[in-house]
DNA sequence: CAGAGATTGGACCTGCAAGTCCAGAGTCCT
DNA sequence: AGGACTCTGGACTTGCAGGTCCAATCTCTG
């Protein structure tokens, strides 16, 4: 006795993919909830309906949508990183990821907004982390092999704040040069085994 | 015939720290006017009188502010790295900033906000980056001397993407490891020379 | 088909935060 | 001193966004 039927469960994701477009597309201050009932052909009832928590539920719920996305977006090359050959490819496809997404990170805005009051908020960001931090060590440890000289772990770390900052350069300038530059550098020493 | 007073800059000035500590505190969503009138003991009309174009202008001011504090707090070691003792005090000095300021970054707190409309707050970010990068830029063309590999502009965006990327993750996560992993990492070949 | 519960529409309420206004106090200059 | 300004206090207006509510409709189940 769930008490949601699949109509219910379609309008309910109709309504997070909206706002998360209506978020990409003015921000969280200007995604206001008549604007998403707007997008979504929604009725107020509709959205306290499916999110009794009101507008910051909704946030909540589009936070989660984007944090699988940004692993998601990496696939499949993320999960298969063993030669020098697959880490080119996952470069480039996180490069080309972010180039798309433009001057806008939903994530990152909805963090700043919900992340000082809401710890559910955080635990999303900390889980993202976590996650993409399993894959990459997997992927440092395979290209070392026995010789391990760095810890996977700490570099699989260095290797996400190098992608986010590049990020971050990027929502700034427009330009996608430093994540460019900063991952290579920062994948130096894996190219040379 | 500026028609400004000592007195009316000081309360200027006044008003910028108490919003800039009060976004600090609350976030930018939660200082509101009144938060700001309360802890700077003002009242409304002397907000609009120094900032006719109202909130906007204030947090744009504050940005500023906030900005300059960036480049400030690194300083002296920003202004002066030739050598690899240098670079390393200079690291220093940004893990300990950052690790006070803590959970919160004020700067990338109002880019978000107010980023998207106002272009006059994206060129907070752009000036305060190409002024960031030229600093670094100079340290790394000290460091390689004649024989230079790396472009230390393209070398110094780098930089300053982990450094971005490693406050991001100690805003989601609380360490500043990946921060100073990733310095270290980064700065790897500047070691060498 | 009948009823229970899920789903929907939209009017309504409420609080609050930005912004306006004007009168009074302070201060500078000659 | 006196006039012209800057500066300040705080009441007021306004708009709007979040949230509530109830009645109507749909959709399953038996």
């Amino acid at each position: 006795m769930t008490g949601i039927t699949a109509k219910g469960l379609a309008t309910r994701e109709r309504i997070i993919e909206g706002a998360a477009a209506t978020i990409r597309e003015l921000g969280v201050p200007e995604a206001t909830l008549d604007a998403i009932r707007a997008r979504t052909a929604t009725s107020k009832s509709q959205l306290f309906h499916y999110f009794p928590g009101g507008r910051q539920e909704l946030l909540l719920a589009v936070a989660h949508h984007e944090a699988d996305r940004v692993l998601s977006d990496q696939q499949p090359h993320l999960s298969a990183l063993t030669t020098w050959d697959d880490w080119q490819r996952w470069r480039t496809a996180v490069v080309r990821r972010y180039r798309r997404q433009g001057r806008t990170c939903p994530l990152a805005v909805l963090m700043t907004e919900l992340g000082r009051s809401d710890p559910a908020a955080q635990e999303v960001t900390r889980s993202l982390f976590i996650r993409w931090r399993r894959e990459l060590a997997a992927g440092v440890a395979a290209m070392q092999g026995t010789t391990a000289t760095l810890d996977p772990d700490r570099y699989a770390g260095a290797i996400i704040a190098t992608v986010q900052g590049g990020v971050s350069l990027l929502l700034a300038t427009g330009s996608t040069r430093e994540l460019e530059d900063g991952l290579d550098l920062m994948l130096e020493p894996l190219r040379r085994g």
